[in-house]
DNA sequence: CTTACGTTTCCTGGTT
DNA sequence: TAACCAGGAAACGTAA
């Protein structure tokens, strides 16, 4: 029934992968507590907008467009290099300045997390609400974390509220997008966004897409904690890579280690396209 | 309930 | 030897 994985792989790249995460996401995104499960920062969507950390602000920013399923590459991340407490002074106007059309989007999600603790619109998957719990069997105890999953989880059962506020523009949505990103735009967005990417992920070659992992566990490890999958590896993510070659998301980049190109299918990663 | 899609997991074998 | 690459096969979770 559950697929029954292999520990012994998995506590041995859980427990060397994590010394790879890069230095610059735990010391910037320390949990207020400063414990250890902040190492990848608390979700915002336990605190607060009003105490959020910069990266908190950039979680919720990535979260909303997923979301309204809106292109992740149309949000100026620059304009929002701000903590929780700058955030919530902006003004409508504000956001419209900073964001454009996408600005009215921001305001009225975070109004409602500001009043309501929560948003009206389907955020809160259960595994939103597993991250506390995760963070502490990611960082504290990844032998459990990668062996028991739990079949029966009690945060499972949420309800599932729909609101009609917040509806995207129509031309706005991505054609069939399942909730969240898929891998190679998670990809894309962290070569997208250099000041929140540590050094994981390089352009080699930025006009023709050519770029390289740098840190492949780490990556594996971000996109498992995305994924809710403690037991992400790289080997397993670079397969995930290679079924893009057939679709050319992906070209191959022969005799290069680590190294990918976007091919014709791979939308959004041009300069061009901001 | 069924199906399609996008992975995830595992594996064998090859390369750097 | 470790780390990576290629791609088949099958399982899995989710959305429609």
């Amino acid at each position: 029934m559950v697929r029954q994985t292999g520990c012994t792989m998995s506590i041995s790249s859980s427990v060397s992968t994590q010394s790879q995460l890069p230095a610059a996401w735990s010391t910037h995104y320390t949990s207020t507590d400063g414990s250890t499960a902040g190492i990848l920062g608390r979700m915002w969507q336990e605190t607060h907008p009003q105490l959020w950390s910069k990266f908190q602000v950039w979680e919720w920013l990535q979260q909303t467009f997923d979301v309204h399923q809106l292109d992740a590459t149309c949000i100026p991340f620059q304009n929002f290099d701000i903590d929780g407490g700058q955030l919530c002074t902006m003004s409508l106007q504000d956001f419209t300045r900073a964001a454009g059309s996408m600005g009215q989007i921001l305001y009225h999600s975070l109004t409602e997390l500001k009043w309501n603790g929560h948003c009206g619109n389907e955020l809160f998957s259960p595994v939103d609400i597993k991250t506390e719990i995760d963070d502490l069997l990611d960082i504290k105890a990844p032998y459990q974390a990668s062996m028991g999953q739990s079949t029966s989880n009690p945060v499972t059962q949420v309800p599932e509220v729909k609101r009609k506020l917040n509806r995207p523009q129509e031309g706005q949505f991505k054609k069939h997008n399942p909730r969240g990103t898929h891998l190679w735009e998670f990809i894309r967005d962290i070569l997208l966004n250099p000041e929140r990417n540590p050094d994981l992920i390089n352009w080699e070659d930025r006009t023709e897409g050519i770029f390289r992992f740098l840190k492949s566990e780490a990556v594996a490890q971000l996109w498992g904690k995305k994924k809710n999958n403690s037991s992400m590896t790289y080997e397993k993510l670079s397969r995930a890579m290679r079924y893009y070659y057939k679709r050319e998301i992906l070209e191959r980049v022969d005799g290069r280690r680590l190294v990918y190109k976007f091919g014709r299918n791979a939308r959004g990663w041009r300069e061009s396209d901001k």
